[in-house]
DNA sequence: TTTTTGATTGAATGTTCATTCAGTATATTA
DNA sequence: TAATATACTGAATGAACATTCAATCAAAAA
């Protein structure tokens, strides 16, 4: 096999990114404290002390995991403000969007759990604290900010934006906790009954006339 | 001070309850592992020994408050389902009130936290799951029914009424967890914002006519 | 081939606890 | 007063665990 810097580089960078993930789902469903260094070998497949070849220590994989669930929050939040659409719109796909992955995707649950363990403690590393410190805001932020023009346009219901951004935030995770502990097939509930919230009502549909 | 065997057993009590007081708040914040039985003998001012001489071990207590946590939940939740109001009252009455403890109560929300580590964390006491298992459906069950209840009278609007129950509980369980984590005066949204989301829309007020 | 470099292992080390215990203090009862 | 029972303390014990380390192994370069 090849032997080169480069080479080398990509093959501790995927080792790194194995421990990675192995750590993820088992930080996600027991908190750092409860797991165990063993636990994070065992679940890739390799030697306790081997995770030292590739990290510091538990706390520098935390760190890591931490910021990268909070990047690509914030980067999905960025790429959402991005998109032309009408607000509502956003709204709209957002939540969309949200619930399916929820609904599907196995490692988003896992982040949502680390990030929602790691918000909820205060047993958790200095950096992981500064990380979570300047990183939440964002998607509140964003959120708001798109709320805000769509009741310029009339298609998102008068309340503060920013409760309406808390509420959007908050109603999403918790539903990405219930379905973290639901081992079973519970289904999510359907979109429309969230998107219903933050739309302004102008017709003829839901009247009786 | 009187020594009989009521005295005695009343006194006793009374420190285990104040030994549950500090333990929750510490579970709380940082969770069955991270918490040490040094921490919680300091939140009460008591020697390490002493809490043995209350409880058996940490995972004792945590399983009592786990168990108390639930009970009070589920005694609201029948609470609420005797009252003699129309359905979509009750639904009302019960984001009003679930907001503004979460607003004003420093234990609901230290509750809200303990519970959402519990049923979030696989490491935790088998005795602690079993009573998870037995008692967190209760509550979403309920809610459904109110929820069908609101739906035969056509306030509340059409979609599964378990879904409604979903939406419901992970939301407000969302909020509570937020609050926790803005130590700040964080403001809790306006209970309109959750309440109109079940809401059926039958009249004049959201219409353009 | 030999040398070097990084990957890998599992045992050794030292620390941090949960839990136990020997002993002290205080109050009630006899 | 002495005997007894409970509350209480902080040090001792032992287990679990994070981290380190000495020793192999395997591949590439020389």
């Amino acid at each position: 096999m090849a032997r080169n810097k480069e080479q080398n580089e990509k093959m501790r960078e995927e080792r790194k990114q194995q421990i990675r993930s192995g750590a993820l789902r088992q930080f996600a469903t027991k908190g750092l404290f409860a797991t165990k260094i063993k636990d994070i070998a065992d679940a890739v497949g390799m030697a306790q002390g081997l995770v030292y070849h590739y990290y510091k220590s538990k706390d520098e994989i935390y760190v890591e995991l931490i910021k990268n669930a909070l990047n690509k929050m914030n980067e999905a939040v960025i790429s959402l403000k991005e998109m032309s659409l009408p607000p509502h719109e956003k709204i709209r796909l957002a939540i969309e969007q949200l619930l399916k992955t929820i609904d599907t995707s196995d490692d988003f649950i896992q982040t949502c759990r680390l990030i929602a363990h790691a918000t909820s403690s205060t047993a958790i590393p200095e950096e992981a604290k500064k990380l979570i410190q300047e990183k939440r805001d964002l998607p509140y932020q964003e959120v708001a900010k798109i709320m805000a023009q769509g009741q310029e346009e009339g298609t998102i219901i008068e309340a503060d934006p920013n409760e309406l951004a808390i509420v959007f935030w908050t109603s999403i995770n918790g539903l990405a906790i219930y379905k973290a502990t639901r081992q079973d097939s519970t289904a999510i509930p359907d979109a429309r009954i969230l998107i219903n919230m933050f739309m302004e009502r102008t017709g003829e549909k839901s009247c009786r006339v």
